[in-house]
DNA sequence: AAGGTAACCCTAACCGTTAGGATTTCACAA
DNA sequence: TTGTGAAATCCTAACGGTTAGGGTTACCTT
């Protein structure tokens, strides 16, 4: 219950972050099958157990920063000044997420993520989680006043338009495109 | 090269069916993480190995129909009469699908899937694939004449109504209400 | 200074999955 | 019929992600 202070909450998140540092470092080095939990926690100085303390799975090293996606692509709902029409945030941080996830030094990583079912299948249903919470954002909204459904399904097209869009040759245009569509079946769904 | 003929291929058949009926059974008596792949070797009287020469995975085993889905889905829209639109037909295929999901028997399946994060995850990837198909479908009509990306995002989207319905507390009104979305966004793609 | 607990460690195991190589069963043609 | 090739199956042993169990260390609080 108390406030936590200092030097424990800093050693537990150096740990964390040397792991995914050694973990991504190794993958990219020798391939991510390649590459074992035992290398990574020997390399990373630490036991096997506390990889798994800090991280769910293999998969999840990788994707080290899940929850500000997350929290991104909420906040573009909740955080925008009010009555600005929904799908044009939405737009625009989807574009945004696209850029960084396409950006110059992201690409042996995506190459690896491409490279391994694992790691798409891992990504996929992440995918799916931030679908959930943003559908929970859209219901949330006062202004949308849209149904359960009507939410659920914006919220997983928006998803679908990033994950089209990582892997499209214009990932720009593809965003652009998809979110045409995106439009047109939002306002299909006016009250 | 030659046509295979009889004996060697029923034989073949019966062993898969025998292992997913096992395994099916066991999974629903027992509970899917309760019961191993030893368990359902055993049972069904076959060697580790063999399940695995018939099944990609453990939870391969629970998504035995896998194949056919993906066939309804595509010929619902290459076989459809000639100048029938779209999304009509593929509506009523997604309707008859999602109510094949949602039939009385098969609630204790859907339990088990949603009950097992490894399930869910497999079938999530599943309807991926499914989607890529569809979309290539969708991409291959002469009728059509969409973008690629129009095409992926359609088939994206009606694989998510279906994942919706499946879940939803009434699937048929969901299916309906998602597919007025995806008809405005399908027009909304009109060349 | 003492006690409590969070973070970490080690070992051994479980389970899905695969490699390797032997063995059986069937299809087909000589 | 019988020989031959290939497909299906089998057995054993291992690999690699993951977890349980139980102990140690380091920090925080009082």
């Amino acid at each position: 219950m108390t406030e936590p202070s200092g030097r424990r909450e800093r050693k537990k998140a150096a740990t964390r972050q040397k792991i995914a540092d050694t973990a991504l470092r190794l993958f990219l080095e020798r391939g991510y099958d390649a590459v074992g939990i035992r290398d990574v926690a020997a390399e990373a100085d630490v036991a096997v157990t506390t990889v798994f303390a800090h991280f769910a799975s293999k998969e999840a090293l990788v994707f080290e920063r899940d929850q500000d996606f997350e929290q991104r692509l909420t906040r573009a709902v909740t955080d925008r000044p009010p009555h600005e029409p929904l799908i044009p945030a939405l737009h625009r941080e989807v574009q945004a997420l696209v850029r960084h996830c396409t950006a110059e030094g992201s690409a042996p990583v995506r190459r690896m993520i491409e490279g391994s079912p694992a790691l798409r299948e891992y990504e996929e249903s992440m995918s799916l989680r931030h679908a959930q919470a943003l559908a929970a954002a859209l219901a949330a909204d006062p202004h949308l006043s849209r149904s359960a459904t009507a939410c659920r399904a914006t919220a997983r097209f928006a998803i679908d338009a990033y994950a089209l869009a990582c892997r499209a040759d214009d990932p720009g245009a593809t965003v652009d495109e998809v979110f045409r569509m995106i439009k047109a079946a939002w306002e299909a769904t006016a009250p």
